[in-house]
DNA sequence: TTGGTCCATATGTCCGGACAAATCGTTGAC
DNA sequence: GTCAACGATTTGTCCGGACATATGGACCAA
C-alpha cells in the first residue's frame, strides 16, 4: 500500500515529525490508511518527504505509541486493526457522554469552601484542616439522573462558577484555566444504594450503584482534582483500554 | 543530584539504551534517585557513560513514556513524585492480588467445549456457533470466595489443564505458550447478586456485585480471551491509572 | 516432499553534530 | 525598586550515515 498525500511545510512551527504524524493519523481514521495495509518503508518515506530517516522514524514511533501502527523488524510497519484502537484515555464523564450523543446535562447543588476531612486531605495532599473548593453536582442525561458528583479542589486553583460549570464541565474549564491534568488514580467499587441516593437518582433503595473514586494531577505531580462519584449501575458503565507494554 | 552508579557493557546483546533505562529505572524504584531529584543533563550523562546523547535520549524517552521521568525544556529531567507513577496496566487479577500479598486460590468448576453463543462469538470474532474452550472457576482469597470468572477462548489457542490452570492462572499460562495478550477492553459494571450468585460467593441475595467483562487482544489483534466475571463488592475494587497524553 | 541455507528487505540500534526554543537567574536601565 | 533585556543552561528537533538483526521467501539438497 502506497502512502497517501502527505506533505510538510517547514517553515510552520509544528514540527516535522508531528505534521507527518498527524497526516498518517488522519488517513488512518478516515480509512484512507484502512487496516492492515502497509505503509512504505521508512527511508523511501524520508526520501518522498525529503525528510530524514529519524525523523519519520520519530514519527512513526509517535503513532505506535498510541496503538495507531505496529511495527515488526524485516517485515514493515502497518495499521492495527480499529478493533483494537486506543481511545483517549483521561476524561470526564461529560466527555464520554457527550462525545456518545447522550447530551448529559448537569446541575450544581454545591460550591462552597470547607476545611478537609482527612480522607479529603490525604488526596490532595494538603493538611487536614486547609481550607478546600467543594463541589456537589447530580448529572442528568436523556431526563434522568444518573449520578452524584462530589468532587474537591486546593484552594486558589481557579474561580469555578455555577453557569460556566452547569455548560462546560470540571475539565474543560481547568484546561481553560491552564491546568492540564494528565494523570489520575482511579478506583472503581460497587455498593448498594442508601435511601438518600435512592431517592436522588431515582433508583430503588439497595439498588446496585457503581462508585468511582479519583484524584486527578498536573504534570508537575501537584494533586488538581480529588472526587467521589456514584453512577446508577442500571444506566452506566466505565469502559477502558488496557495496554500491556 | 548526581547519577548513582550506571554502567553499560557493549558485549551484552541488550541495547544500550536499554541497560541505561532498567538501571534508571532500578535507582528511581529503590528510592537511590528519590522523587524529584534532577538528573545530569543529557550531555554529560552521556559523556560519562561513554554513549551518544541521542541513545541517552532513547532511554531516559523510554522511562518518561512509563511516568517514571518528566522533562521541561530549559531545567532538566526530573523523577516524578511517586504518588504519581504509573503500574502495569494489563494484569490477570490472579497477578493483582498476588502482588499484593492476599495469597488468592482458584478452583477450575468447568473447563470444556461449547457452540460460541453471539456474545461470546462478537468478543472472539467468529462465527456464532463455532466450537470455543469454555472455563469457567472461583476464585478465593484469605479462604473465602472472592469472584466468579467465566472465560471463553479460541478452540488450538493451546491445551488448558486443569492444574496448571489452579496453579499459574490463565495469563501465565497464555504467556508460556506463545500468546501474547498485549490490549484488553473491559467494560465494569455492577449489579445485584441472583440467589445463585450470592450462594456461590457468600453473600447476601441483593448485595452489591461489581462486574467486568473483557476482551483480550495479542498484537496481532487476533481475540484470544473473551472472560465475564463477577467480583464481591465488599472485598473487591479496580484501582486503575489513566493518562492523558 | 521435506528441511536447511542463503539472501533481500525492513526495522532496530547507535553515532556525532547542528541549530531552535523554553526556562530561569542576572544584569542593567529607568 | 521595578521591569525589561540578556545570557547561560537544558531539552527539542533534525540531519546523514553506519551496522545489527529479525523476517520471510527463494533456492537447493537429502
Amino acid at each position: 500500500m502506497s502512502v497517501p498525500v502527505v506533505s510538510v511545510d517547514r517553515s510552520s512551527p509544528v514540527p516535522l515529525y508531528f505534521q507527518v504524524a498527524s497526516q498518517l493519523e488522519d488517513a488512518i481514521r478516515s480509512e484512507t490508511l484502512p487496516p492492515g495495509s502497509r505503509l512504505d518503508n521508512e527511508i523511501q518515506l524520508a526520501r518522498r518527504l525529503g525528510l530524514s530517516r529519524p525523523t519519520v522514524r520519530q514519527a512513526i514511533g509517535y503513532l505506535v505509541d498510541r496503538g495507531l501502527l505496529v511495527r515488526r523488524r524485516g517485515v514493515g510497519t502497518q495499521v492495527v486493526h480499529s478493533k483494537v484502537r486506543r481511545p483517549l484515555e483521561l476524561t470526564s464523564l461529560y466527555d464520554d457522554l457527550g462525545a456518545a450523543g447522550a447530551m448529559p446535562t448537569t446541575t450544581v447543588h454545591r460550591l462552597d469552601e470547607v476545611d478537609a476531612d482527612p480522607t479529603v486531605a490525604d488526596a490532595l495532599a494538603v493538611s487536614p484542616g486547609t481550607r478546600v473548593v467543594r463541589l456537589e453536582r447530580v448529572r442528568h442525561a436523556e431526563g434522568r439522573p444518573l449520578a452524584l458528583m462530589t468532587n474537591h479542589l486546593p484552594t486558589g486553583l481557579l474561580d469555578l462558577d455555577v453557569p460556566a460549570l452547569e455548560a462546560k464541565g470540571l475539565y474543560q474549564l481547568l484546561r481553560e484555566n491552564g491546568v492540564h491534568p494528565h494523570l489520575a488514580k482511579q478506583a472503581i467499587g460497587a455498593r448498594t444504594a442508601s435511601a438518600r441516593e435512592a431517592a436522588a437518582l431515582g433508583e430503588r433503595r439497595g439498588a446496585a450503584l457503581l462508585t468511582m473514586t479519583r484524584v486527578a494531577y498536573a504534570t508537575t505531580g501537584q494533586a488538581v482534582e480529588y472526587g467521589a462519584h456514584v453512577y446508577r449501575a442500571s444506566r452506566y458503565t466505565f469502559e477502558l483500554t488496557l495496554v500491556e507494554r
